[in-house]
RNA sequence: GGCGCGGUACCCAAGUGGUAAGGGAGAGGUCUGCAAAACCUUUAUGCGUGAGUUCGAUUCUCACCCGCGCCUCCA
């Protein structure tokens, strides 16, 4: 076992992974605005936060982990008018189509899923707090951070804020401010608009305070670990360490980790562009949830992440090479005993796997261990050197490995089904497929390759693939 | 302009002051009734460009070029 390493935003550095309570892990991730489908994009940024989360547990971390969902802002305010129903019954589709997709994408449920609308009041016993100790100010009915008072601001995103000018350009905002900076903590409500009716008085909460409010009344007031895509770093997070610190004194979070965007075919994602993709338009496209899945967490997070249906493939065959090879361990039969050096071997690739993933999660690292030694077990069998005694071991190895990047239960099929793709009908079970297989083998026995072919094709046109192995037997997969 | 990330083979990508992991793809081959899978060989004297430090640089320094992000809502 290595030190666990991640890279601080806050110190720009590397740094050990040094919990406030040794063994224990809080961690705080930001979720979406659920106004609409999330985007691949957004998935780089979930499955990056999925893979610390299943590392840390595997790492034997106690693990409490928070993610947010955003229901109420600007957007959901706005589309929730036009389509002339209230807040929470607009986002629920949203909300609800994004369990759905994380469950597709294998991406665990943390402790707590939590939605900013139930925590209203939390929020406002923060701003309450903030207002005691002067960091707030009014104006045209709604509450401003006022952050000339708050000297640490920037030392997350390493703003300067001694060339901001009031008045500059940054300053869209049409209330009343002392600084262009200072950001709403609580808006007052525009007419027609949902608003709560609170001790601060009416209105609805800015973007910042949730995050602060929940994180803190979750994990405390020091959290270990906080993360979010790479443009969250300024202003959001920076407003959220503002207000956070400014009402306990305390530091607000000890290490900051922030994903790097993804592009497509190397530009930004954007809709005008046209290359703007969620999860359900490349499941509509053939692709399976693992090889996303896959393609996503093969690129380590600080890496910009270049999505191309080039990479999505590549993907799909690196999955289909691990698969084959989890499926060759476990349906051939070896000699008995052991192989000389194997369980060294195996412990060795273990070993390297750990100590890429505990170097600030490098994936690509710990992928290359896990190939490494897939090439060198495949060899062995195919030499006859591998033992029976070894698959034990072999098979742990590869449990691990798939506790964190979980792509090798072939279970595609089903979840996309329950996503609403791939309809029920065409499928071919399992009694079927060994009726057929068993036809084909009875005809190449009588050396009837015709008939063989026959089969295999239809099967194969079915999604079966099928695979005679060295000793007679045949193995199948689904495409 | 400020802050930050990056430029490694056809594609993705790791990496180190001492001579380039891994995956995908292509080509040839072994195995196979044929396939599939697997395996073997092959594809960077080269790591954006130029200069410097050094016995030695892809790895350090400087300059430059290019791509991207943030600085305004954004994963």
């Amino acid at each position: 076992m290595h030190e666990i390493q991640l890279h601080n935003t806050l110190s720009g550095k590397v740094e050990p992974l040094l919990p406030l309570k040794p063994g224990q892990v809080g961690m705080y991730t930001c979720g979406p605005t659920v106004y609409d489908y999330a985007h691949i994009g957004n998935y780089r940024t979930f499955v990056f936060q999925d893979i610390l989360r299943r590392f840390l547990k595997w790492r034997g971390l106690k693990l409490n982990h928070v993610m947010n969902l955003t229901d109420v802002d600007d957007r959901i305010i706005t589309n929730a008018a036009a389509a002339g129903v209230g807040i929470r019954e607009y986002t629920e589709k949203y909300v609800q189509a994004f369990f759905a997709d994380c469950k597709t994408l294998n991406i665990e449920a943390p402790e707590h899923w939590i939605r900013a609308t139930d925590h209203i009041n939390d929020m406002v016993a923060l701003i309450q707090k903030l207002q005691q100790n002067t960091y707030t100010y009014p104006s045209e009915g709604s509450l401003y951070y006022r952050i000339a008072k708050f000297k640490d601001y920037g030392k997350l995103s390493k703003v300067d804020l001694s060339g901001i000018q009031a008045g500059a350009r940054v300053d869209n905002d049409r209330y009343e401010k002392e600084s262009a900076r200072d950001f709403a903590l609580w808006k007052a409500p525009k007419p027609g608009e949902h608003f709560w009716e609170t001790p601060i008085g009416a209105g609805r909460p800015g973007w910042h305070i949730e995050c602060s409010a929940m994180a803190m009344k979750y994990l405390g007031e020091t959290l270990d670990i906080h993360t979010g895509g790479i443009d969250l770093a300024f202003p959001h997070h920076e407003n959220e360490i503002a207000q956070s610190e400014a009402a306990t004194g305390k530091p607000f979070v000890r290490y900051w980790l922030h994903a790097e965007h993804l592009l497509v075919e190397g530009e930004k994602m954007s809709k005008s562009l046209g290359n703007f993709f969620t999860l359900r338009d490349l499941f509509a496209k053939g692709y399976k949830p693992s090889a996303l899945r896959f393609a996503l967490a093969s690129v380590p997070y600080r890496r910009q992440l270049n999505f191309t249906f080039d990479g999505l493939q590549q993907a799909t065959s690196s999955v289909e090479r691990l698969r084959n090879f989890a499926a060759r361990l476990k349906s051939e039969k070896f000699p008995v005993g052991n192989q000389r050096g194997m369980a060294e071997r195996i412990a060795q690739a273990a070993n390297d796997y750990d100590a890429g993933l505990s170097d600030d999660l490098n994936t690509a690292r710990a992928l290359a261990a896990m190939f490494d030694f897939v090439r060198e077990a495949n060899i062995a069998m195919d030499k006859g050197e591998f033992r029976q005694g070894d698959v034990a071991a072999a098979l742990e190895f590869l449990e691990s490995f798939d506790k964190v990047f979980a792509v090798l239960q072939d279970t595609d099929g089903e979840r996309l089904k329950e996503l609403g793709f791939g309809s029920g009908e065409g499928g071919v079970d399992d009694a079927e497929i060994e009726k057929l297989v068993g036809e084909r083998q009875a005809a190449r026995a009588r050396r009837d390759f015709a008939a063989s072919d026959r089969i295999r094709k239809e099967l194969a046109d079915r999604g079966i693939i099928l695979e005679d192995t060295k000793d007679g037997k045949v193995r199948w997969k689904r495409k």
